[in-house]
DNA sequence: CCTGGCACTCGACTGTAGCGAGTGCCAGTC
DNA sequence: GACTGGCACTCGCTACAGTCGAGTGCCAGG
């Protein structure tokens, strides 16, 4: 297909157009606002071709073009400049983390400065457990048959739950399953430990081993295959910017997705190390987010990953601008996480 | 004002129609749809009456009649019957609970099932730390000056924190560290806690002092008044329901007040022993949230109260049902936490 | 005090007409 | 061969007039 660089040119006019106005875009208006040194009959030839490629379309006979979701992919892949953020969100970045105090302030404050800045819905996985290693164990007995199991990882992560044991522990017990577990699964990738559970139930005392089940199974359980993965959300409100012109006025479909945890893991949670993902409408593998785009990255101390953040928007959305601010954000949560 | 029994009917009758068709009603529809014994133009002069005295209004001339915020409130004052819960619902309450593994998972629950019952958006508190003991307080050593602080509080609510110490300290410090607030603090209500942290540090050896003065302060921040309430939401997709006609297709004002935690505990936070709260309209203090009504309750363990829970909605709902659904799950989830 | 009847109001819907942004095509120019 | 100006055409949007009907208020009579 013979796109020339004059027809890139359109494309990216068009695409800029309609983000910023939101209407429809003609060749009249795109002359007078971009210096294309061409006529507007000129450009509605190029529109021609590039409607025919599938780079634009009409939404009525007589109305301007506007981009389609293959448009939009061309833009970003080829098309769009690097917007460096500006001194005054830099600052916002810098500003907002100061002060965070534990891993769920940095989440949430991360989430809300990303919904902030990018005027989108921001969405933010916390630490994966998968990727975390064991730092400590901590059982802390309730009453004889019950302990409470905290399990601190190294991403920050802190879970906790409520063990029932089939037989009364004492004390003593208690320190000496806590000493094994620490040792055994102490700075073990949690991805690691199945196996190594297992293990332990051999080892231990017969009178501990009762005991020493039921908290396996819990371990097994709760910490590597239930919800081991938590999610934030915030800005859910943008949505209704453009004033339901984008989504074709239903909501329902789009806050519906946000409400499932699997979706949002779907969304951000699967990301490759350096590398940043455009999903653009019909490439959302979610059938009720066929009008949003999403951009996400992962995040992590250093080089290595532990989770996925991003934002949510209408197709219709900067490009530019949001990839820069995720990019931005995830690098600062990473160095954030670094320090601890 | 003189409402006799009929026009208390009548206003019943228009509150329920509406309700259910969503459509301003007028007096013929009314007499074909319930037994009111008199012809149209009786209860046209009724409706009369009750317009001036203020319980409905016309939206055009020559329209039917729609309750107005205070109609609603005299509805829910006097005139609803109380409506008892199908089987299918109780059924859905009871299994909805089962399996529950942790206070998360409790709260978690609780939330999404109030949201799916009373097609709402539904709010729950977590146990809120000012009416909780301190039932455990673990201090996990992760390196040389750091400590993390792990509070397990009798309501089953777990906080963590940081803490960065300014002088190196011993295993054996910790585990005195660990021995003497446990001591001080454990079975204290948080809300007694701040004079005993304060007497704690100068209590100590001193060679701890430094890091029992860091731990003090970092208690009485973190467990007494930073964010110390944390909040659920679920079902704000309902909110399109009724396809943009409450709310005045604005969704949102509501949706930005939905994001701030403190709107949120201002609306059920603030819960009376025994109480139900129905906020309808123009009664919430929050503007944004004026077009809308709250139902709201305390929930607890036996006939304490530990937090607050209940939906918001359009000043247009059922609202016999949604009271009926919220004080069931209110008690259900107070029998949960007292198996606790 | 209730009722049937009647005139009236006014929003919702329909059909028509004019406007204008935007297009596609074509003949002419560089 | 590529670009341009001109022109006819399309079609959504708005305004306006007319009709319909649900619903009302009022009044006289039972």
């Amino acid at each position: 297909m013979g796109l020339d660089d004059r027809k890139l040119d359109v494309l990216r006019a068009i695409v800029e157009d309609y983000v910023a106005t939101q209407e429809p875009v003609g060749s009249k208006a795109l002359v007078e606002r971009h210096q294309l040194g061409v006529s507007p009959a000129t450009v509605r030839n190029d529109m021609a071709v590039l409607e025919e490629e599938g780079y634009i379309r009409q939404p009525h006979t007589s109305a301007g073009r506007v981009p389609t979701d293959r448009g939009y992919r061309l833009f970003v892949d080829r098309l769009s400049r690097v917007k460096p953020l500006t001194p005054a969100e830099r600052r916002a970045i810098e500003r907002f983390m100061i002060g965070a105090v534990d891993l769920d302030d940095v989440v949430h404050r991360t989430v809300r400065l990303l919904a902030q800045l990018t005027r989108q819905v921001a969405v933010v996985q916390y630490p994966s457990l998968a990727r975390s290693s064991v730092r400590h164990l901590e059982l802390v007995p309730i009453s004889t048959t019950r302990l409470m199991l905290v399990m601190i990882a190294d991403t920050g992560r802190v879970e906790q739950r409520l063990v029932e044991l089939p037989t009364p522990i004492t004390a003593d017990d208690v320190t000496d399953l806590r000493r094994l577990v620490n040792e055994r699964l102490g700075g073990r990738r949690l991805a690691d430990t199945p196996p190594l559970v297992q293990a332990l139930v051999d080892e231990v005392t017969p009178g501990l081993c009762p005991a020493m089940t039921t908290l396996a199974t819990v371990l097994l359980e709760t910490l590597v295959e239930r919800h081991e993965e938590r999610i934030a959300l915030a800005g859910t409100a943008n949505l209704t910017r453009g004033g339901l012109l984008d989504f074709q006025g239903s909501l329902r479909p789009i806050l519906e997705a946000l409400e499932e945890e699997v979706i949002l893991l779907k969304l951000i949670g699967e990301v490759e190390p350096n590398t940043l993902q455009v999903r653009i409408g019909d490439e959302n593998e979610i059938d009720n987010l066929r009008a949003t785009s999403v951009v996400s990255t992962g995040y992590g101390p250093g080089t290595t990953i532990v989770g996925g953040l991003g934002v949510l928007g209408p197709t219709r959305m900067d490009y530019p601008g949001t990839i820069a601010t995720v990019r931005a954000v995830a690098r600062y949560v990473g160095d954030v996480l670094a320090q601890n």
